[in-house]
DNA sequence: CTGATGGGCCTTTTT
DNA sequence: GGCCCATCAG
């Protein structure tokens, strides 16, 4: 333990019990540290999280300090929903007004509360990726006069991306090559664009509001007064802009409270800095270092193996992680024939684990690099008929027909959202092509118009000369229509207002074209509605806030006793008994990409790192000999990795048979999931379904449920059907039919 | 104006 | 192997 301060505090430790049950010296010390910066550096399994806990229910309940003053961010969702479940725990009701959320939802909340001082109104919206996309590019093909083929949108929208995680704003923004010169324009029209749609992209959230404390300090001064603690989780993934923010929030009080990981930082992609480690300790020259070495989570040996793989990164602060749990299985390695039997070997070993007692199917997870990884693993477990959890990856709300109807709301919402206008204008088709937008277009210019306002005014004047008769017509009544969905929509529900939407555009029977598709696209709307079930008393605003920034229908469902499927980005903060690590292979672990960049290489390696410490006590290292990738199968090189671990802490040629990679025993599993056997008793009475039921729809025939959960009043049920794949189906909708065994 | 067809591109990772 | 997009016919 490196300290910088005297810790004359440990003699109160003894005053407050309950908090501190259960936890070792360094966590107590962590948690009791008197008032100024404190960083938290801890390894994998060292309950970071939970000293992060502790500290907010010990300032509440110990040191007095009302919850509100408090603010707690985290990087993703998942972690604030289970810190505050933590702190719950440990507080009860009295946490009640802690501010507590990701840094992006903090954010949002701030921006929407000084919309004043700001270009944008209270009624803002988010772009998200596909909208930032949709921009860019018209920014470079109509605005710049570009060829996108030259400058890729993505490659663009990094660039200002990068600029914005450094708080550089399109005047700061110093070019040195040709292509960032374009990047300069494209940024400067962007930004423009965005403001003119009363919109702000997911780098925007936080850039604004550092800007926004810069300009305006009496504005961040009244935060000072609100905030006593800032409390921050996974430190080492902030980014400029983040890091900014922290400092403009906690230079006040100076009550900043971080835990992190540099061995588990693996966001440098997105802008995460590594550096702001080195500028804490700069900017907070009285830091408190507590370094958390104990881990609590995994054997010795894997934890052996982990630090032989991190130890060969440079410039880290050496850390010693130890302990108690000494022996265990040894680390196995196998070889797979290609990525087909990989999968099945995976789902093998868990069965046989699973049949023998050793471990409960939702204590085993696989993880890999790619979420294109994922397909071979799902169809071994769907020809295994074993049910699983496919974790993040399915991108709800980035669904097209998903994101038409958001379109739609978000249109009534804020009527210079061009972005969501040109989506939904003629979707479902009304008689309004590229012939009628462009002349509406025009007429917009020449009156100085959004295009939103344009089209409203042209039916409210009877400007009926201004287009053809069709043409007009058909603006005309979509006006009209956008017109009376806004005059009501403050007095219905989310979920009226969608139903009426839905109806009066027709747009269901737009989607059920009678293809597996339409179907499909129909479901995942009356999913969607029932989404906004849970949203009865919340105004529109909020609910597309939510929406933009919950990029998921997503957590995991605790409830389903079955293995989790997931990328090793995903995979961070969570731990299982058994994890696989599969497809390590060089190219895919560590990926193409990181080969000619040393800093990408390093950050490969934490990724290997942050998975294998996932597990408790098991661990399956896989390769496959060969692999398919675009269609073409080639032969692999396992991944650097797995050979700088001590052979000693292997089992001895395990998994590995004479040829190397011939097919392992299959083992037969039973038709009805044999590990749904443990199955908690299904928490809402409401079910109908079950996992591992067989069952029959009129149109998909006979398959297997694979996922039921509970969603708004309803329930969505996963089912692999025999032969029309995978599909997701709403249990009121669906006509599905309980098949009887055998 | 819309729907069908074929070609090109792709795959990191997430708020 | 799949998705998105551009092109073309109706």
């Amino acid at each position: 333990m490196i300290q910088s301060r005297p810790n004359a505090h440990l003699e109160r430790i003894a005053l407050s019990t309950s908090i501190l049950d259960g936890l070792n010296e360094q966590q107590r010390i962590a948690v009791t540290a008197p008032d100024g910066p404190v960083l938290v550096l801890a390894g994998p399994g060292s309950g970071k999280t939970r000293v992060l806990a502790h500290r907010i229910a010990w300032l509440v309940r110990e040191r007095g300090v009302p919850p509100w003053r408090i603010v707690a961010m985290t990087f993703t969702n998942k972690a604030a929903r289970e810190m505050r479940q933590r702190v719950e725990k440990l507080l009860g009701n009295e946490i009640q007004g802690i501010r507590l959320g990701t840094f992006h939802a903090i954010c949002a909340r701030i921006l929407r509360d000084q919309a004043d001082h700001l270009p944008i109104t209270r009624d803002y919206v988010i772009f998200d990726t596909p909208d930032q996309r949709a921009l860019i590019r018209s920014v470079i093909a109509d605005d710049l006069g570009l060829d996108e083929k030259r400058y890729p949108p993505e490659r663009i929208l990094a660039a200002i991306s990068q600029a914005k995680n450094d708080l550089i704003t399109p005047q700061d923004y110093q070019p040195t090559t040709y292509f960032e010169e374009i990047v300069k324009r494209a940024y400067q029209r962007y930004q423009e664009r965005l403001l003119a749609n009363n919109a702000v992209d997911f780098d925007d959230l936080l850039m604004h509001t550092a800007l926004l404390f810069a300009q305006y300090p009496q504005v961040l001064r009244a935060y000072h007064r609100l905030i006593d603690h800032i409390l921050v989780d996974e430190f080492q993934d902030t980014n400029g802009a983040q890091y900014a923010l922290l400092k403009q929030l906690a230079e006040a009080r100076r009550n900043l409270f971080c835990v992190g990981d540099e061995d588990q930082s693996i966001y440098r992609w997105r802008g995460a800095d590594y550096r702001n480690l080195t500028r804490l300790r700069t900017d907070f020259p009285d830091l408190l270092t507590v370094l958390l070495e104990q881990n609590y989570r995994s054997t010795q040996i894997i934890l052996d193996a982990a630090q032989a793989v991190i130890n060969k990164n440079p410039y880290r602060t050496p850390k010693r992680l130890f302990t108690l749990r000494q022996g265990g299985p040894a680390i196995v390695i196998y070889e797979a024939y290609d990525e087909e039997r990989e999968a099945q070997f995976v789902v093998d070993t868990i069965a046989a684990l699973v049949a023998q007692g050793e471990v409960e199917p939702r204590e085993c997870a696989v993880m890999y690099r790619t979420n294109a990884q994922s397909r071979a693993l799902e169809d071994a477990f769907v020809r295994a008929n074993l049910p699983y959890r496919l974790v993040g990856a399915t991108h709800f709300y980035a669904r097209r027909e998903i994101k038409d109807i958001i379109a739609y709301l978000r249109l009534i919402h804020n009527p210079e959202d061009t972005v969501s206008l040109r989506r939904v204008i003629n979707t479902p088709p009304r008689g309004i092509g590229e012939k009628t937008l462009e002349g509406l277009e025009r007429w917009a210019q020449e009156q100085g118009l959004s295009l939103g306002a344009a089209l409203m005014r042209l039916s409210e004047e009877g400007e009926k000369g201004v287009l053809e008769a069709r043409s007009y017509r058909a603006l005309a009544a979509f006006a009209h229509r956008l017109d009376e969905w806004r005059r009501v929509s403050a007095h219905f529900s989310v979920g009226t207002l969608l139903k009426m939407v839905l109806d009066e555009t027709g747009y269901l029977d737009y989607l059920n074209d009678g293809t597996e598709q339409g179907e499909e696209r129909v479901a995942n709307v009356r999913e969607l509605v029932n989404v906004t079930a849970g949203y009865e008393d919340v105004p529109l605003s909020a609910f597309l806030e939510e929406v933009a920034l919950v990029s998921d229908v997503d957590g995991m469902d605790e409830a389903v006793n079955a293995p989790s499927l997931m990328t090793l980005h995903t995979a961070k903060g969570l731990e299982f008994d058994v994890v696989f690590l599969v497809g390590l292979e060089e190219g895919l672990l560590p990926h193409q990409r990181s080969f000619d960049d040393p800093e990408e290489m390093a950050e490969e390696r934490r990724l290997m790192y942050v998975g294998m410490t996932r597990a408790r006590r098991r661990l399956y290292l896989v390769y496959a000999f060969r692999r398919r990738a675009w269609g073409e199968s080639a032969v692999t090189q396992r991944s650097r990795f797995i050979d700088d671990i001590p052979p000693s802490l292997l089992a001895s040629g395990a998994g590995l048979t004479e040829g190397g990679y011939a097919a392992p025993r299959r083992i037969r599993a039973a038709q009805p999931p044999r590990w749904t056997a443990g199955d908690k008793p299904a928490p809402a009475p409401r079910r109908s379904f079950k996992t591992g039921q067989r069952v029959v729809h009129p149109q998909f025939g006979s398959g297997l449920v694979i996922e039921v959960r509970p969603s708004g009043n309803d329930e969505e049920i996963r089912v692999a059907f025999d032969r029309a794949g995978v599909k997701r189906l709403l249990g009121s909708y669906a006509d599905l039919k309980l098949l009887e065994d055998g």
